[in-house]
DNA sequence: CCATTTATGTGATGATCGATACATAATACA
DNA sequence: TGTATTATGTATCGATCATCACATAAATGG
């Protein structure tokens, strides 16, 4: 099972997470093969043959993003006891997380529905995707919370989870535009001060 | 005062809009010069004797947007009798005005905090201070509401404005992902839920 | 040792980027 | 009419884009 020929010279994951950093900063398109091959401190031919192509890197950056980044966020919406504590957790880890020092600010699947432009149609349905699965997710943490008694049963689930991912997406902009953690926990509170009016029961439509 | 040489043989301001479309679409570097051209139906020697530059046509196509598009948005922050019915108009507006048929969804501004990539220096700063005045306009309305006793005069300002506009940043982002005008009503009313506990007299900090 | 296999660095590919040189066309002024 | 002035189309500039050919280097299997 040994390697055959001439082992790798970099750290592939150690250059996964530069190429992130590039991609996450700037886009796809913005990102040039000059910016990432520095910042991974390879030449291209290595890039390639390590990752293919351009955009097969950026597929592979954003599901590193997924598996490493966006934990932190999603994990309250599973391990809070309250549906109420779980968007709260969602949102707080979110301005915690948007302004890591270090780090480009904001979430790197919201950006790309901006800046994933010139991408593939599969990369972008992908994309797509991982943006629709956090509402999916928060629809489902909502619905638990109804099956528990939490929540009455007539609350418009997709309406309320879309109104907190918008909310969280507009704080990837705001962390863009340098707003500091607090200023995003702040954001996080008012859009909470929605929830006992949002899952109010409410008169059959 | 007549014009000197070989007249113009294309309506400025209609390549202009044309050019906007294709930024607000695209992004700043997404957009090349020949997607410029080709839509605003010139070549390049006429749109560099017209604009000067891919980035003065950009700056021109910013400010074209502003004095255009985004009056329909913030007329409700000067109009509205009182500041709730200012904060909901705005949101309202802005849900209609991002799924406007045959247009780009969502803001151009705000969506050029991510894809105004490559922009510079003097660009980029006049771009963010646009943004930073959405804030500055719901602060400047919600303080005459304080001062004609609508509101109380303890509250978070800055938090309160930074709030509604994150929501309508996210809002522009849903747009992208495809969001119908009635999702972002929906959304709009989730945001104006939080109201009456954002607005609440507050203990002195 | 030699043969095979994989990775690396150098350097170049055609394509496209933003931006122009230049000759010509079309207008105003004299 | 001629001259000055501005715009247009063609054709191209050097730079950079993503990608790859190729010779060499470094490992394993025999």
């Amino acid at each position: 099972m040994a390697e055959r020929g001439r082992p790798r010279s970099f750290d592939r994951q150690a250059a996964l997470e530069r190429a992130m950093d590039v991609f996450w900063e700037r886009g796809y398109q913005a990102a040039s093969m000059s910016d990432l091959t520095e910042a991974m401190g390879i030449n291209s031919p290595s890039l390639y043959a390590a990752f293919g192509s351009k955009e097969e890197l950026y597929r592979e950056a954003i599901h590193h993003f997924a598996a490493t980044e966006s934990d932190d966020i999603l994990a309250p919406l599973q391990n809070a006891p309250t549906a109420r504590a779980a968007l709260e957790g969602y949102l707080m880890a979110s301005a915690k997380t948007f302004t890591r020092p270090g780090r480009p600010p904001g979430c790197m699947v919201v950006l790309s529905a901006v800046n994933a432009v010139g991408v593939g149609d599969e990369t972008s349905r992908i994309l797509r995707e991982m943006r629709a699965g956090s509402v999916s997710m928060i629809e489902e943490r909502l619905r638990r919370a109804i099956a528990e008694n939490e929540l009455p049963g007539s609350l418009d689930l997709p309406g309320i989870a879309s109104y907190y991912v918008t909310v969280q997406q507009g704080m990837s902009i705001q962390a863009r535009d340098g707003a500091s953690r607090p200023m995003l926990e702040t954001i996080a509170q008012g859009a909470m001060a929605a929830w006992d009016c949002l899952t109010r029961p409410r008169a059959a439509a």
